[in-house]
DNA sequence: CGGCAACTTGACGTTGATCAAGCCATGTGG
DNA sequence: CCACATGGCTTGATCAACGTCAAGTTGCCG
C-alpha cells in the first residue's frame, strides 16, 4: 500500500508519449475517440495519487459516497453484487487503463463494491477535477460517456451470456473477452497467454459453481483451447470462438472517428 | 403507423408544464437531474416526428447505424440479442419517458435490436438535434449522462438477478423492479396494477423458458402475491420484495439534486 | 363460429448444484 | 532444508432445478 504523490514518474508503466503515469488512461480513450493534444495534456495533468493495494482490496463499498475516481494502471479489479443467500455475481471486470468509478460523480450512493482481483496499481482522482474537466472541455466529456457507453454493451453481452448460454460456451465466451480486452492494452499483439483468475472467480463472473468451473476447463482443455491448472492459458483462440459463436462487435473495437 | 408532424399536441398525453408531448421525457429526467427552465424549454423545443408503432415492431436492428433517437411516449420496448441457437436475451426494458437509443450518437453501429412490447407511441428527434444540444447545454448533457449511468446500473443488478438468483425470486424480482419503474412515471401511486407482457417474454427476459415461467407465476399466485392469466397483476408487492429480496437502491430514487 | 396465440399441465431428461474427500503447489517458520 | 499449513485445484457420487416434449385448454378477434 505504498503511497506515492504528484507527477513523479512510475518506472512500472511505459510513459507513452510522455503523459506520465495516466498516460495508459489517455490510450485507451484515444482508442474510441478523438481528443487534442489539448484534451490529453490537460487530462494527463490531473491532479492523482497512485496507490498500490493488494489482492481482495475493496475500492468502493456498497452504499459509498465517493469522492475520488480511481483509475487502473496496472492489474484487474472487478465490480460485483452479492444476492440474499450470499452469493456473488461478478458485474464487470476492469482491465488496465479504465476508470473504475466515474458515475459517482453523478449518482449519490454506489450501487455495488468493487474489489481487486489481482495486486493492483491505481491513480486516484478527485472526482471533481475531473468534473470540471468534463465540463470545459466537450471532447473529454464524449470521451468519458463513450467509455460508459461501451461498459453498459459489454454489460448486455454478458446478460446474454449468463442468460442463454450454456456452461462450456460461457466461459469460452468470457476467455474470448478478455483475451481482446488485453489484446487491446498491450503494446504488441499476444502470444501464448495467460489469465490471472482463480476458478472461484470465474463461478463468480459466470453465475456457476467453482466445480463446474474445474469441469468445463477440463473440457476445453481436452479440445487444445486452453492450458489450465495453476495458471490460464489460451491456447487456440479461434478454437473458443467457435464454442461461444463469439462476435467481437460488441466491444466496438473500430469506433475511432475517421 | 400514423405520422404527425411538429409540435401539434396529443391528445394521449396529458402535456405537463405546457412542454408538449415530449414532456413525458423531460418529467423523466428531472426525477434524476436538475435541469433550468430554458434547458427544459429547449429540450421540449427538439423538433420531432411521432410514431405509433405495433406490436412487435422492429425500433433498431443490429449492425444499424441509427440516425434518430427514438423518444418513448407510450407503451413499452425492449433491447434483446440472440444466441447462435436462437435463444433469445431480452437485456433491457424501456417505459414511457425513456430515450431508446442515445447511445448511437457515440457508437458506430448498434449492437443490439430493439423492439415494441406493446403498441408504442414514440417521437423521432433526429440525433443531431439531441447532441447539439448536449454541447451547447451542460446540464442537459449531464441529464443524459445519469440515464445511460441508470440503465448501466440496473443492467447490473440484472446480471445479479439471473446469474445468482432462482427462478421463483429472479420472477419476483423483475415485477418488483417493473412496478417501481411505472409507478415513478404513473402520477398518482399505484393500485392493482397490470403488468402488459406475455409469458414468453418473461422467459426472454429471465433466461428461463416459457413453461418454467407459468410454473411459477402459479408457485407467486398461489402465495397471493400476484394474480395470473390473460393478464397479470400485481397484489402483494410487500410480499414480492420478501421472496426475492429486493432492495431499491440500484434504481436511484433518490438522486434529485437538492 | 372458427382460427390462432397464449396459457396450462404432465411425464421425463439433462444440466449444473451440492456434498465430500483428497491432492498439489506455494510459502512460512523452525 | 524440511514440516506443515493453506488456498486453490480435482474428482466422484448424488440430487434438484429447470428444460424439453407433447397434448390439451382457454380466451380473443375477425
Amino acid at each position: 500500500m505504498a503511497e506515492q504523490t504528484g507527477p513523479a514518474p512510475m518506472d512500472r508503466h511505459e510513459t507513452a508519449m510522455g503523459l506520465g503515469p495516466l498516460s495508459i488512461f489517455i490510450r485507451k480513450l484515444l482508442n474510441r475517440s478523438r481528443l487534442s493534444t489539448l484534451d490529453q495534456q490537460a487530462l494527463a495533468n490531473l491532479p492523482y495519487k497512485i496507490q498500490n493495494l493488494d489482492v481482495g482490496t475493496q475500492i468502493l463499498r456498497e452504499g459509498d459516497r465517493a469522492l475520488v475516481c480511481p483509475i487502473l494502471l496496472d492489474g484487474f479489479t472487478y465490480r460485483y453484487k452479492v444476492a440474499a443467500d450470499g452469493g456473488r455475481q461478478i458485474v464487470a471486470l476492469k482491465v488496465p487503463g479504465d476508470a473504475l468509478d466515474f458515475q459517482s460523480a453523478y449518482l449519490h450512493t454506489a450501487d455495488h463494491d468493487i474489489r481487486a482481483l489481482t495486486p493492483v496499481v491505481i491513480a486516484m482522482v478527485p472526482l471533481r477535477a475531473i468534473e470540471s474537466l468534463a465540463e470545459d472541455r466537450p471532447a473529454i466529456a464524449r470521451a468519458l460517456l463513450v467509455d460508459t457507453i461501451l461498459e453498459g454493451s459489454i454489460g448486455r453481452e454478458w446478460l446474454l451470456n449468463i442468460g442463454r448460454r450454456n456452461a462450456e460456451a460461457r466461459l469460452a465466451h468470457l476467455l474470448c473477452e478478455l483475451y481482446y480486452r488485453i489484446d487491446e492494452i498491450a503494446g504488441a499483439p499476444l502470444d501464448t497467454y495467460e489469465v490471472p483468475i482463480t476458478q472461484e472467480q470465474l463461478a463468480d463472473l459466470l453465475g456457476l459453481t467453482p466445480v463446474h468451473i474445474n469441469r468445463m476447463l477440463k473440457r476445453l482443455e481436452g479440445k487444445g483451447a486452453i492450458r489450465s491448472g495453476r495458471r490460464l492459458h489460451i491456447l487456440d483462440l479461434a478454437e473458443l470462438e467457435r464454442i461461444s459463436d463469439f462476435s467481437d462487435i460488441y466491444l466496438h473495437r473500430n469506433n475511432v472517428p475517421a
